[in-house]
DNA sequence: CTGTTAGCGCCTTCAT
DNA sequence: ATGAAGGCGCTAACAG
């Protein structure tokens, strides 16, 4: 009853490095050594482990692999310091998953920094080499980053990207969505929407010197003048992604566009945008990004026709994983890893 | 070099059982009998290892936990034997999640069975509990299809339900989307899409005795008939998943409606619908499920307009980590688990 | 009711 | 270049 499995029909058990070192006649350690690429073995050797390996389909136990070992690991978090909705969210998620990796004897710090003065982002990676195995940041595209993450990685430490990427590094991996694929979708959802009217457009985004930001209102352009020759594209206004500099643009740009039927914003701060729309009371096609309190509510309430999302906690869980991976020389399955644009509407929202 | 990280500095370990059993000041086999909740201990012990888990904020090694009960599992999963894109698709992913279990000492057998057919998918579910350890199984919500389940789970064998539920069977977790919302947001997007006209909109669907297909056409018909008056929605046709037999009810759509300006495929063979669209040439929002080869062209090409998507990938894995977590007694993180209803649009295909 | 002990599969000195 | 042996943290007999 306790176990209910006929075990004599199981392919009871994986072959373990024991029956390699048997099969190929020689010694646990050796079998060891060229399991793990260490030297020291003769080449004859190496090839009749290998040999054996392969005959007796062996794979390594990773949880045994993971006691014998019993590194410990120190990971940091850079996050920004100035937060937001989805920032804050991020970061819950990153608090959180540290029950998941502590029983791994693995440990996380949380660094908040502003990650949009390269300077101080690239002035606080400096310093992190001698603490941590490896480092999740918020990045930035920007050289003296670059330096700071290469100089990192050179030191043998593991870095990933988190959101925002800076693809010129040696991070070894980005954790976040498509920005211009993301654009992208917010122009076809909002051709789609506007299904053949024609008027004006409205952008708002954070700041023109934010990758992300320009990388989003790039693809968005690309889509909408290409396919959507009806839509009037305005020139996007910088909001600094907050609500009140938001709801003063999108009041503005209501004002005076009577013929405005769109609106995009790329960044934070839609509470302001949801307020200025719903105090003009003008129908219009209004897309956000990140599934937030605010664009929540605004779904709900049809403020918000569309939201684009990138889910924080798998990013914070993703971010984990490969930064565990990176230091313990586990395999990934990448198609885990991969950060979807979401599309939320009122019925999925979930 | 090589370890670049001050330990000092590092929460260097872990509390270990034997920290516990010596703050405890009883035994590690006492400690251990607390600590997974075995009996034959004193009240006034167990009170003891308790504090001393608290005070040193224990949490088990799951790595050396595994390694010592050194069990190996088996699992079932239970596909259709007739099959289409998107079960192929699953298929393939439940082969490779093998590769992650194998070296648990986990191990699957893929077994296909009609799983439309009541009494078949009840007899081929009853044998299996002497087999397996766990079973994940495409299932119908049938009376005799539940009965067997909970069989099953009364015999202890583990029991997840995999893209179609049981929900009033005992299984443990139901791993897919839910299809109602699934038919919601599959109204909504057409309702946006088509922007404020008037016309007709047909669906086609396998069959109405399939649980899922019922009510993904509920849910769109739900907020199709109550937000968008203007589209007409006609009786839904029954093409079994079947290219040859959509592609024919398509055809038959749209000679019958020339207002037919929506179409949705709540199930598999988009090919034929695809192609009588294409040999009509008459523009009109598709709907379909599954990003499959054949949707992903029609989005490419524009016939289909969306792609309501569930991840087979994410589903096979969640499946088998879901089995793995309730015979070995581990966590899961819930919200990891959580299918989403993904919709896909040509930008953020991926 | 509680303690002792022998592993689980692998890694790592330390010898040879 | 190779082998022997101890131990990682936990579990599971087996004694008491």
């Amino acid at each position: 009853m306790e176990d209910a499995v006929d075990r004599n029909r199981l392919p009871v058990r994986r072959a373990t490095l024991e029956d390699v070192a048997r099969e190929a006649g020689v010694s646990l350690a050796t079998a060891d050594r060229v399991v793990n690429q260490r030297d020291g073995v003769r080449a004859k050797t190496v090839e009749s482990v290998r040999r054996a390996i392969a005959k007796l389909d062996y794979r390594a136990n990773p949880a045994a692999a993971r006691l014998a070992r019993g590194q410990s690991f120190r990971f940091a978090f850079i996050l920004p310091s100035s937060t937001n909705a989805f920032m804050a969210g991020l970061m819950q998620q990153v608090r959180r998953i540290s029950d998941w990796l502590e029983p791994q004897n693995a440990f996380i710090d949380i660094l908040q920094l502003d990650v949009f003065d390269p300077e101080a982002l690239a002035s606080g990676l400096a310093g992190l080499a001698e603490h941590f195995h490896g480092v999740a940041t918020v990045a930035l595209d920007h050289p003296k980053v670059r330096a700071a993450i290469d100089d990192l990685v050179a030191r043998g430490i593991a870095v990933v990207t988190l959101v925002s990427d800076a693809p010129t590094s040696r991070r070894a991996h980005y954790v976040g969505i498509d920005n211009p694929a993301a654009g992208r979708t917010s122009a076809s959802l909002m051709g789609r929407f506007l299904g053949g009217r024609t008027g004006k457009v409205g952008v708002v985004l954070g700041s023109m010197s934010l990758r992300d930001h320009v990388e989003r209102l790039y693809g968005f352009q690309q889509v909408l003048s290409g396919e959507y020759p009806g839509l009037g594209l305005l020139p996007a206004l910088e909001g600094r992604d907050q609500s009140e500099r938001n709801e003063a643009a999108a009041a503005k740009l209501l004002a005076e566009y009577p013929d405005l039927i769109g609106l995009y914003n790329i960044g934070a701060g839609n509470e302001g945008i949801v307020a200025a729309l719903e105090a003009a009371g003008r129908p219009l096609v209004f897309i956000a990004h990140e599934l937030t309190e605010a664009t929540r509510r605004g779904l709900l309430s049809g403020t918000v026709a569309a939201v684009i999302n990138q889910d924080p906690g798998h990013e914070a869980r993703s971010a984990a994983r490969l930064l565990m991976a990176e230091v313990t020389g586990e395999p990934i399955l990448l198609d885990q890893e991969r950060i979807r644009i979401e599309i939320f509407l009122r019925d999925n929202m979930s």
